[in-house]
DNA sequence: ATCCAGATGGTC
DNA sequence: ACCATCTGGATA
């Protein structure tokens, strides 16, 4: 079932947690390209100093604005795209980060932001696609159960200050796809090998 | 295992 | 001047 704009239309939170299980799916000249969703991170409004719409709507934040459903694709460091779910109703500016799939059939690694779009090739001329139409972008529930996400802080985004440290990136703790390893504080390290 | 420089270009 | 990343090379 492709996920309709009501799952969008919900808060930032909601539907990033909900998103772990989905798959992300992408039409191609090869048919159809999907895999597991396994780790997001939430944006949530103007006073998250870690979100495009901390500077209001900027020509590249407007998408942060608009209606929910639709993607939110920009280029980072000069090479690597992001994609982005946007949530909430209109005016509200807030998004999900699809961070790593599960790579299942695709040919290429998954387990990163930027390897993701890559593999899918999803580009900056996405920008805005409506997700819930099923023309090239769309999500879908296949019926799994429920993922239990785990919540840890968010990738990358250290010049935040206090908006770093939410813990506001989800990841199914059963997969061998993430962007980084799950590490638990003070577990004993493996000790290196002796003659 | 961890650390880090460099690539590369849009955005404010 | 930054930056929601990735890769390869150095080091231990």
């Amino acid at each position: 079932m492709i996920l309709p704009r009501a799952f969008y239309d919900r808060p930032c939170l909601t539907v990033a947690r909900q998103l772990l299980g989905k798959y992300l799916c992408i039409a191609g000249d090869e048919g159809v390209r999907a895999g597991r969703i396994v780790e997001t991170e939430a944006y949530i409004h103007e006073e998250d100093l870690a979100c495009h719409a901390r500077h209001g709507p900027t020509p590249r934040a407007r998408t942060l604005f608009g209606p929910p459903g639709h993607a939110y694709v920009f280029l980072v460091y000069g090479m690597h795209h992001c994609f982005n779910a946007v949530c909430e109703p209109q005016g509200s500016a807030a998004a999900v980060l699809i961070r790593a799939l599960e790579p299942g059939n695709l040919p290429l690694r998954t387990d990163g932001p930027g390897k993701l779009c890559r593999a899918l090739s999803i580009e900056r001329s996405d920008n805005g696609r409506d997700l819930t139409a099923g023309d090239r972008i769309w999500i879908e529930d296949r019926g799994e159960a429920r993922v239990i996400g785990l919540a840890t802080p968010r990738i990358g985004v250290d010049y935040a200050g206090e908006w770093a440290k939410k813990p506001w990136r989800f990841v199914d703790p059963k997969s061998r796809w993430l962007s980084r390893k799950i590490t638990f504080p003070n577990r004993p390290r493996r000790p290196p090998p002796s003659q």
